[in-house]
DNA sequence: TTGAATTGATTAAACGTTTAACCATCTTTG
DNA sequence: CAAAGATGGTTAAACGTTTAATCAATTCAA
């Protein structure tokens, strides 16, 4: 069945597309309410569902936003996704996505799909080593949004969270549970959000012997275990991890080698997950504002594709510690 | 900075747009090797970047596929997403998303609003009362297959799995934990999957005293609570649950009331969950095959719009029960 | 040496919208 | 009663592709 297009209206309605076209666009035009009445009924009869894909070819516009994260499988970037999803519909935009795997090649591989596809603007978790992408954008004046990491060393417009700061306050509440050695377990990859969670790592824990295991994402169970067996050698009694993926692979080697958290080891980490709640002893969290950080990058975002504005700003949310009984001696 | 066109290609080649769309396409026509040669440069050197758009709009087809879940911040949704959008791309295919929170008019509009976008097909998990959205999609001759679960009356293409069997034997062996009554918890609605789920529990516990409790998925957090209670007093020692999110919400009120898994209650759950693994005594559960499922529902979908086929089948994936802790007494 | 075949392109229409510009017809008004 | 204004539309071009149909120039065969 071939789809109703104003065409098919004007006919039974014997007025030309064009005064169809006007009429069910609500423009001011000259029409008598006659007519209009009769072009409204017979979409109606007709079930007429305008074609965006013509519209969007004469407008320039798709009301699309495409949104890359590293794996929109994790918790964070699902919930992430949630939000934007809900926020987009608002304003009736539709969200495409994809997941980049941190790795630059799949999320320019994305990019220039999706730009084929002429969304109006990215929500863009940005990978490693993709500044060039992110240059490219600014040069075709696409707009776009950074969210949960950004390049210090490009103007853009990025949404993120007081990674520093928040880690500190964990990192120093798990120092009142360690006498001796801390150890933090984080990924291998240079991303700012990443070195500002082991700076505040380090700022809190300046005055204790510390170790720093750094593991790929692509082999994260083998690695962090491996990582873990070091520390643990090491003799730290205290342990932060810099994302719920590598807490959640953490714990079950600790739970695998019998380690009595907290009184052995006291645990912290970023991010969220229903392991942290129903561990034995529960895991202390940084809880991020995953609603308002979905929310502000489509604010942002929208702002720049409707009024085109350059100015570029960093959005830096707070995120909140959340105390359990893995820090406590 | 506007986007290169063809006609851009043209003109600085000094020929029509038809032979650079020709070139370009890798059709079969008459243009010297030198020509082309020419505008695979100039191509190459404004980095022309086909719109999508006008090439759907030419063509009819936008490959692009619809994808409407439950809640694609749910572990189980999201995970099948992932696999759904790496299948897609395979074949050059976009997925575009849209959560329904178990609504028939959210997926309505979901339905409406991709409809207006063109996507080429759908993948649709499909909420109570929405069997004339289906009705209407075959009625416009839309491609769709139906994921997770369909309507028995309607003869659709479905990838589902064997709820009624996997049920059964994963509440035959929570019996063995049991010796006096059994409880499930399921959500009140009239979906197939939620029914097959219930008659293999009823089956598998048709020796035993039982009581079956049916919560809003809206309001999951206290109907569970209050669910949970009433067959504690009804003096239950075994629990099955129809979903990972039923089941985290029940966790979390047996730990608070302090009851002993699997001593006083045994524990099994339908789906996934990292708090499976790390409760103190961990749960049994019933893994289904997403990957298997996501894969599955793109080659029965891709099929569909590729060949037109109108031919209705439905996959019967087997899910797999994963024996714990919570079920061994 | 003429007609046919081949080569290397171009033209124009189409996909479904939007919208500026135009054109009848009727009604006022001075 | 002619010019101006209001009313109710229509025409045509444009967005960026694709592709069937056509055309001009060259080569080939008889």
């Amino acid at each position: 069945m071939k789809k109703v297009s104003l065409k098919d209206i004007a006919k039974k309605a014997g007025v030309s597309t064009a005064t169809v076209s006007y009429v069910l666009g609500n423009k001011k035009c000259r029409v008598s309410e006659a007519t209009k009445q009769r072009i409204r009924e017979i979409a109606k009869e007709l079930n007429y569902q305008p074609n965006q894909i013509a519209k969007s070819l004469k407008s320039g516009k798709t009301y699309t936003i495409g949104l890359i994260v590293a794996d929109i499988s994790n918790p964070f970037f699902a919930n992430l996704a949630r939000v934007i999803e809900d926020e987009a519909a608002k304003y009736d935009y539709t969200v495409i996505f994809g997941s980049s795997d941190e790795s630059a090649q799949k999320s320019w591989k994305l990019i220039q799909f999706l730009q084929n596809r002429q969304v109006d603007g990215f929500i863009i978790v940005p990978t490693e080593n993709s500044e060039y992408q992110i240059e490219y954008l600014q040069q075709q004046k696409v707009p776009f949004v950074l969210l949960d990491r950004y390049f210090p060393k490009l103007s853009t417009t990025n949404v993120v969270i007081n990674n520093f700061e928040v880690a500190s306050t964990m990192v120093n509440d798990l120092m009142k549970a360690s006498q001796k050695k801390i150890g933090m377990i984080a990924y291998k990859n240079s991303l700012i959000h990443m070195e500002e969670r082991i700076r505040g790592f380090q700022e809190a824990s300046k005055a204790t012997e510390k170790f720093i295991e750094r593991v790929n994402f692509n082999a994260i169970e083998t690695e962090v275990e491996l990582a873990l067996d070091k520390l643990i050698k090491n003799g730290v009694d205290a342990l932060f991890f810099a994302t719920n993926s590598l807490a959640v692979a953490g714990l079950r080697v600790l739970q695998k080698n019998n380690i009595k958290i907290p009184q052995e080891i006291a645990l912290a980490s970023f991010d969220e997950s229903e392991a942290f709640e129903f561990f034995y002893s529960p895991v202390s969290y940084i809880q991020q504002p995953i609603k308002e950080m979905g929310e502000c990058a489509v604010q942002l975002l929208l702002n720049k594709i409707n009024t085109g504005g350059t100015e570029e700003k960093t959005e830096k949310l707070t995120a909140k510690c959340v105390f359990r009984k893995s820090t406590q001696k």
